[in-house]
DNA sequence: ATTAAATTTCAACATTTGTTGAAATCGCAC
DNA sequence: GTGCGATTTCAACAAATGTTGAAATTTAAT
């Protein structure tokens, strides 16, 4: 006979397969408190699920954070990829503005984090760990996210063709620290700020991110231009701070 | 009868009391794995120290890696403020350029982060953890570095008087999170560049962060300056990005 | 040398940790 | 229904968790 559907549906009912929920509490949890934060029996109970079923399908408590940290990447990534593309094929024969590069690497991780959902935005705040552990980091970040991030190094040197390539790794990398700590949502900029501003309205962070990391990388390469003379690295200098000389504007 | 001299340490020696060694060891080992990644078994065997005298000397773990966080802390943010109220000094009757309120804020940190010694180095990672974790960020960010970040932010209004108090906060966020990964020295980014920048070459950062945040705050302010119209959300547009009019010299 | 306080040691505590096998149950093609 | 593989349950494992109280030791002032 026929079987009904499956699903979540009424009747019959077949509630979401234990691997999904165990995989949802999980991404809920770890995001709360990190790996080590949270037991196997705190996720499993959460999920109204047996704790053996962790080692079943996931086979233990780190291929299961593997799992949680894989499943939102393989989706983002590919949509992320295909803005790239679509931003870097509309600026033709020029290269793409900086802005809008940089816009599609944020954009769908902000749109979702503000949009998509509970579990889209403790998966994100689990990035914003991960990106600073040194635990974690090179392994999780670097599998799952490294080969997305090469793709948008290369389309910014196409954008920034006379810049010397290191700085364009560390601009890249300030921003990465800019936008994970955006997603971390610790709520520090609501007190700081006296309400001010929230933790919480990522479409402010959309309005301003990508403008400030572009002209971060402006300035990047014209530092690299016109103090290539000097090597620059100070940090001697007891008495006058660094600043180079563009910055007197606001003293005169 | 008389003992003999200590332990270890030849002649009266008299070596670092235990609540040091604890803290020392905790501070490296709570950077390496976080909070709950470590027991306290494993602190106080690094640090040669019976485990009892964590609960002895501090309470508990909780307040052991409390006490870690603390401890930097008070010897840091007076140097950083007394760097910051020169840096103000020197520019009157003007405001100092931005690059030197970055400078003043981030110097202190990056000095000691490349040539204090690898406590130094533990103690950032560490930061580089709890500033992006929801569960510690909110507490002891706030608590024990939140009287300085304010300071800082009022300096930086006064260096950009015509500009929205908001577009300071969010780059003050941007600024934080772009630090923090980068003490965080998970060696991504010597990945990614192929060994052409290393995580550890905090020179590197100094001599670069400060350009490219002051140049963020700058757009920042242009942008709610130019843009006031628009309140800009976004987040719809499916064709053009969003980038202002600076963008464009690359394609040209 | 005597004393009292501060520090360190030792052993034990009740829980909780991740994982595992064997049994029970389910889903579903025959 | 029968049978079979996939899934779930249950109970138990040894090891590790943070904390504590009592005894031993060290430290420093008298």
């Amino acid at each position: 006979m026929r079987m009904m559907r499956r699903k979540t549906g009424q009747r019959g009912a077949a509630r979401t397969p234990a691997k999904t929920r165990i995989l949802d509490a999980a991404e809920t949890l770890f995001a709360r408190t990190g790996f080590y934060g949270v037991s196997v029996r705190e996720i499993t109970e959460a999920a109204g699920v047996d704790v053996a079923l962790v080692s079943y399908h996931f086979g233990g408590k780190r291929e299961l954070f593997a799992a949680v940290f894989q499943r939102r990447a393989q989706l983002l990534n590919p949509e992320r990829l295909a803005m790239l593309e679509q931003v870097r094929r509309q600026a033709l024969p020029g290269a793409p503005a900086l802005e809008d590069i940089v816009n599609a690497f944020t954009y769908p991780l902000l749109e979702r984090s503000a949009r998509g959902g509970p579990g889209w935005k403790s998966y994100f705040a689990l990035i914003a760990q991960v990106n600073n552990s040194p635990e974690w980091g090179p392994i999780l970040m670097t599998e799952y996210f490294d080969p997305l991030v090469e793709r948008f190094i290369a389309v910014l040197r196409e954008a920034l063709p006379e810049c010397d390539a290191r700085e364009i790794y560390w601009g890249y990398q300030f921003l990465t620290g800019a936008l994970t700590l955006t997603f971390a949502e610790t709520g520090r900029i609501d007190k700081l700020s006296g309400g001010l501003c929230r933790s919480t309205d990522l479409d402010s962070v959309h309005a301003r991110l990508a403008h400030y990391v572009a002209a971060g990388f402006r300035a990047l390469c014209e530092r690299a231009r016109t103090e290539s003379g000097r090597p620059a690295p100070a940090a001697r200098r007891t008495r006058r701070a660094t600043s180079g000389r563009t910055g007197q504007r606001a003293a005169r």
